[in-house]
DNA sequence: AATTAACATCGTAATATTGCAATATATAAT
DNA sequence: ATTATATATTGCAATATTACGATGTTAATT
């Protein structure tokens, strides 16, 4: 197969998992460090910055879109993405409500 | 190509994206949850509570092995897995320096 | 209106992941 | 010693991800 059996876990173990999933690629990591770290953020930058071609950049752009984590507002001829604030804290709260809850232990 | 370009990231990114990485399938979240509500921790009680083959259980328990998360220890015929609670903390204080020191933002 | 610049999307090749059956291994029970 | 039970490993098929060139799209510039 190669398909996750999503249906057989709780919407909760989705969202958790499907979180981790996107920011589990370095290049993602490093979009957020990068665009946390100028005040400007525009795409073509990050090209140069990363090291990777515009395709796939753009292509991680929109995985991090996927679950919030970014919005882009058009600027002229540019883009300007920017940290959904509101929702990066949202999910910190929820990876730490997880990590508080999952830490017992038998041994 | 297909294959992640780890060298042009730092250690430090590739290492925040492994973590993520490991914790990004739904069926290992729910290993850790599992392990977690149980006092006794054996594998054949997760393929039942789970739903997936023998197989597929043990490779996800290997792969939450890899970054540490989950010790193992042989109990007679069966296995004990755990939570490697200091290594869990750890991990967890890792993430949380990574998402406050990367909220910032411009718009 | 043509051109340029900045992304986005499509198509595709290479590689990785998921999942399972079959098989191997190791210990307990008989 | 043989058998049963629990887990690990191997091999493989199906699907997903990563990366990039080529091509679209949109908006500023000329």
């Amino acid at each position: 197969m190669g398909i996750t059996k999503t249906q057989i876990f709780t919407e909760q173990q989705n969202d958790l998992a499907q979180f981790f999933k996107v920011l589990g690629h370095p290049a993602r990591v490093a979009i957020l460090q990068y665009i946390s770290n100028q005040n400007t953020c525009i795409c073509n930058d990050l090209v140069e910055e990363i090291g990777l071609a515009q395709a796939t950049i753009s292509q991680h752009l929109k995985e991090l879109k996927s679950i919030g984590l970014l919005k882009g507002e058009v600027e002229g001829k540019s883009m300007c993405y920017c940290i959904n604030v509101e929702r990066w804290t949202t999910i910190q709260n929820q990876l730490n409500v997880f990590f508080n809850t999952t830490k017992s232990n038998c041994c």
